[in-house]
DNA sequence: TATTTTTGCTAACACTGTTAACTAAAATGA
DNA sequence: TCATTTTAGTTAACAGTGTTAGCAAAAATA
């Protein structure tokens, strides 16, 4: 009896297109204006019928994050094959990695929960400016100072910015709390950092 | 007459209070779940009354965003102030930002738009596995080829991986464009840690 | 064919941000 | 002091959100 396959079959068809049709609206209207209800009306359904498939929308969500860090891991797995050098592979790693983001912004969004009202708020910000200023400030007389005097200043403000923001949010989505042990890395990629600034 | 001073206190006074309840409602529930109506309902008056002194909601938490980056500034600037040399002022800074980061954590996920539902996620994500595997074997090998390898491997690896995040997320909440110029900050911070790394 | 299981629906609950329309109080002018 | 105007604050609603209980119809089983 195939009856019990082909209602398996249906089932799954229905799972595929709650999963289609919630990624197609997360594509065009960013996955924090997604909802239950835009997805039942898409997929021609009523709402209850989600949640038989999902416990709940986040669970859907967290289905594409899952296909997110598949994506990416396969995506580092191909690119450090193309290199035999460790240090290559890093480096080319971290090319593929700042490709898949903007190339999968949605995915990488949901990935590590960026939330991103701000791409409007900050230059409602002018706070900001005060704080870019003084690290720019800083990194610009770092510079004036080192053996390398004409480096490009915005480019490593941005370096060490990035490095900061980047250590602090990592931390966050990974335990929630400060860590004392890890801020060992904060000082040990500041060292890094200072070390290639002033050579 | 000084009705009208008085009127404008008045004005003012309830304004500060919605800054102060919606603060407390942050603190201990999370930005997340602050809504209109808890707001009204701790400072005894009916909803509309906050329209009146803000635009909508997103106009309160940009007030927190704004306070965020002055605390933030002001303690970087009184870090700075506390070292002559540029490199240990970077340094310091960087310090201070990871403390402010975890002292303020409220402040510091409203500045760039953490969502944090990773918290819990994150463990939710075994394909994160994958990722996180193929570039601490990567790092291991670098190492292991290095002039130091006996370098901490998992320090390395949140430094590599922290880096990458904080250029991309910090470079989505600055245009949300990918930016070609800007993909030279990747080249120079990858550089910049690779060098570090195999010294 | 009668019975049970499954499937999917309607309708509701408890929230959310936001606003129109109204009342009551306070300030103003004569 | 009284009538008028302005302002402050209210209730009630609209249009959304996630989620679930209870029911009707269709399908599978006996």
């Amino acid at each position: 009896m195939g009856i019990a396959e082909r209602k398996l079959r249906h089932k799954e068809s229905i799972r595929i297109g709650i999963l289609e049709a919630a990624w197609q609206l997360v594509i065009t209207d960013g996955w924090q204006s997604l909802s239950i209800r835009k997805i039942a009306d898409a997929i021609e359904y009523s709402i209850p019928v989600i949640y038989n498939h999902f416990e709940n929308k986040e669970a859907i969500l967290l289905e594409f994050t899952k296909e997110g860090f598949e994506k990416l891991a396969e995506t580092l797995r191909e690119v450090k094959a193309t290199h035999a050098d460790p240090a290559k592979q890093l480096a080319a790693m971290g090319d593929a990695y700042w490709d898949f983001a903007f190339d999968n912004k949605e995915y990488y969004q949901l990935m590590f929960g960026l939330g991103i009202p701000a791409c409007d708020t900050v230059k409602k910000v002018p706070e900001l400016q005060e704080m870019t200023a003084l690290m720019i400030s800083t990194i610009k007389e770092a510079i004036a100072g080192s053996k390398n005097p004409e480096a490009d200043y915005f480019l490593k403000f941005h370096t060490y910015w990035s490095i900061l923001h980047g250590l602090v949010s990592i931390q966050m989505i990974e335990s929630g709390k400060p860590d004392v042990t890890k801020k060992m890395i904060v000082q040990d990629a500041m060292a890094g950092f200072t070390k290639a600034l002033v050579d």
